[in-house]
DNA sequence: GAAATAGTGTCTATCAGACATTATGAT
DNA sequence: ATCATAATGTCTGATAGACACTATTTC
């Protein structure tokens, strides 16, 4: 093979941002600023530029195209695309997407990538078209989310440094869909080793004070928790 | 920023192609014929050419690179590195990674890129210097074959079309190292909704002959079959 | 019959899910 | 006292793991 066969191709990292607003899954869509697909939704991303890998890339998108700090979140690899007609751009662009959660995230700030830049429920985004293969990318990255709550311990990065069991449960509740028996999850989630750890002090308000936690040393649940017990969840898709 | 900024990337599959010889799990590795890293072991693997994706870049290396078809294996993503020092030659090179499993694959035989290409035992597999960040991806891509099979059926692939109970047992038995209760395994295996079907055939050798099953439809296993029943398991490293 | 391998039965400890009960605060 | 929320207790059915036992073949 000649080496002129060879692709050269443009690196976007594309990422899939959520969070938890009034107990519902959001997700950061902008609108393009850009040429291409001009004015449509999209998922937040950009281009990894020289000297850069492509996380250090979407840690940069996530500060000047939203206006989130890395330390605010936790990101994560979720796969590649790189069919030929993904982008409709003489160059070649494949797509490195990301899941990132984070807690509490604020109002989003549109910066010069974006016409707007606003938090959407994750249901109402999933039926939205969006430019180029987002809606895939979008759908994978919910999936993802969902499944990985089962088995590791990321369903903190949703929350505070400090969480009540209560937040615990509607963080997977918000993730999931439907609802969880609190006892058993109560229960459940001190049963895994390393999962969360007492703080010691509790938060009042209404009713009994809560004891509040944080997270522990465990990356992952065995056994796992498990969408089976879900109450009302939405129906599979 | 402006678009000379952009990095632009050659993109190479690399392939972690995981086939059991002997009850034992085996990797595939070439001994580098092209200039970079010359003579050293590494994954098979190639670059992504004009009008290829980097899923039919990795079809394509593997037929040409090692003699594998694609209708021998399971070709799943696995994930993408892109740190800016993993390849040593000026031109800036990511590598998307796949993980291949294949039943029964042959003897390889090494093509124009490769020296030599072996089947490797994955424990000494793990033990080896490779060129570039290879080490890394194979011991990412056996992880995720591990892991895989505790919610996926995709142990079958390690197999023919048509397999005994036996058989399958040992595929997991190889892939995690140790051994599994033989009565268990089977309950387990046929409890679980379309994992595996009966052909009603059965297979004759010494000691009662042993029904024939082939793959059902079911993509995942519910509950998931669990590494912490393996007896004997090598210590987790 | 002995050996070898496949497959079934059974016991027990554990655990998930349902749901009742108790605890502790605010108003 | 009442309400609201947190936390614990209890019951039951399902299941995983251990292991004994039966079945069916070859030699």
């Amino acid at each position: 093979m000649s080496d002129a066969d060879r692709e050269v191709a443009l690196v976007a990292s594309d990422m899939v941002v959520l969070t938890l607003r009034d107990d519902e899954l959001h997700v950061a869509l902008i609108r393009r600023a850009a040429a291409t697909e001009r004015g449509k939704w999209a998922l937040p991303g950009g281009f990894m530029r020289r000297g850069e890998s492509a996380e250090q890339a979407a840690y940069r998108e996530l500060r000047e195209e939203v206006g989130i700090a890395e330390r605010d979140v936790v990101l994560e690899q979720l796969r590649t695309y790189t069919e030929v007609e993904r982008d409709p751009r003489p160059e070649r662009v494949i797509g490195v997407a990301w899941t990132v959660f984070g807690a509490r995230l604020p109002d989003l700030e549109a910066a010069s990538d974006a016409l707007e830049a606003v938090w959407v429920p994750v249901d109402e985004a999933l039926g939205m078209p969006l430019a180029f293969d987002h809606q895939r990318i979008l759908a994978d990255g919910v999936e993802r989310a969902r499944s990985k709550l089962e088995y590791t311990s990321v369903a903190t990065a949703f929350l505070d440094d400090e969480f009540t069991m209560s937040q615990l449960r509607h963080v997977y509740q918000a993730v999931w869909g439907g609802s969880l028996e609190p006892a058993n999850f109560h229960r459940k989630v001190l049963s895994v080793d390393g999962f969360v750890e007492e703080t010691g002090d509790s938060r009042v308000g209404r009713g009994r004070p809560a004891k509040l936690y944080r997270r522990g040393s465990a990356q992952t649940i065995y056994p796992p928790l498990t969408r089976a017990s879900v109450r009302g969840a939405r129906p599979r898709s």
